[in-house]
DNA sequence: AAATTGAATTATGAATCCATAATTACGTCA
DNA sequence: TGACGTAATTATGGATTCATAATTCAATTT
């Protein structure tokens, strides 16, 4: 929301917000993996900081809901099962659908373009067998169509709920099939896009979003975290 | 998540948890006033408690998008915008519209039943012009709503922008015409649940929303926080 | 009188310390 | 040998302390 203290500030960022950055990132990468106990202590020796400010940061990390807090006991990563996946696809669905529309009625030819750019250079990576780098380009372009859809408190949920997921899809690889359909799902992405067809936009990145849990839960189901 | 620390543990709260509750009632009720600065030292004091359980709330808070965090400048108390308002309407409405969705899967006899009582008592809280029982019975039926669709990730997304919302609505008085709309709104809110009618629920969810909307709005033009 | 500089005050960020709950290790007994 | 109970250890929750950034306010200058 949208309160400012009155004068802008240059400020270096607190300890407790670098880390949470730090941790964050560990978590998604699979440094910290899920299930695993999160040492407090060990972690601070690493990082050279003291509890107070890495207390901060788990505190923030759990109502983010990467993490779990047991009072007394400390704090875990949080596992993702497929019963969480199942629950957390019809929400990022109606976001995603959202998102869409939104992008449709207010996104300027520039952006556009830029979307655009980024798209061929995706097709490009696919064509080539570069997964991490169309990945990139994908996050990228799905990034792009979210900020064009310019609502902070849409993009701040949906990067929420991203962030549990990112963990699996980092881990998770595409079979062939599931890619083409993906890069295909890409092109319809960019006609609606085009088009302004917010409808058929919101149609789309459902789909595509079906197909992202369809490769998370295969992947759940032979790498079960139960 | 579903990360179980492997055994239930009964343990008492943590102090910072207890504060989160406490400051988040505080702001929605209008002690801690939108745009006020929060004292931390003072309310440590009031509470009894030391900072370091208050600073781990007020980042929960800020997380929650309660309160704003300024590095070395302390903590304000978010203000609620006609923009921001115009922002949160359309998520809160995509996330409305899929309890409806999911409640008409999911709702039992039993669950029907308990919101049915509620809902006549409060058209006779409405009747009879109380305001703030026709208010909670109001809150206790959308809360029975999306516990019946039975998604812990949408419920916990919803609750989080509705606080944000609970602080102007608490403030702001529904005109006779509204509210009339309201308590006809929430006759086919139950006429959907009851028929199962998932995507009539969803619509008529969606335009009660905007009916509430509509009031915050107007209050907040009076009232003006710009 | 208004503005600017600098000292004094205050509040925040981070480290350390202490009490207590939880876990582990060990020894005893069935 | 295995289960139980108790002591030792470890980790967490919370208070306190210290350093530093921000604010306040008075004094000086224009």
């Amino acid at each position: 929301m949208t309160t400012e203290p009155n004068i802008a500030t240059i400020a270096r960022r607190p300890l407790h917000m670098e880390l949470v950055d730090c941790l964050r990132d560990m978590i998604v990468e699979g440094t910290l993996p899920p299930g695993s106990k999160i040492p407090e202590r060990d972690l601070c020796e690493r990082f050279g900081v003291s509890r107070t400010p890495m207390r901060e940061a788990l505190k923030v990390l759990a109502v983010e809901g990467l993490i779990l807090l047991s009072p007394n006991r400390g704090a875990w990563v949080s596992k993702l099962t497929i019963g969480d996946l199942e629950e957390v696809f019809p929400v990022m669905g109606a976001l995603e659908a959202l998102s869409g529309e939104l992008a449709c009625e207010r996104i300027t030819d520039e952006q556009l373009a830029d979307i655009r750019a980024a798209h061929e250079e995706m097709v490009e990576h696919y064509r080539a067998g570069r997964r991490a780098d169309y990945f990139r380009l994908n996050r990228q372009i799905h990034h792009a169509i979210l900020e064009a859809a310019g609502n902070a408190t849409l993009a701040a949920q949906y990067r929420a709920l991203d962030a549990r997921l990112r963990r699996a899809r980092y881990l998770a690889n595409v079979s062939d099939r599931r890619w083409a359909q993906a890069v295909a799902e890409h092109e319809q992405i960019l006609a609606a896009l085009a088009a302004r067809d917010g409808t058929k936009l919101a149609a789309v990145l459902k789909q595509h979003l079906r197909n992202k849990f369809e490769t998370v839960r295969e992947w759940l189901a032979d790498h079960g975290e139960r």
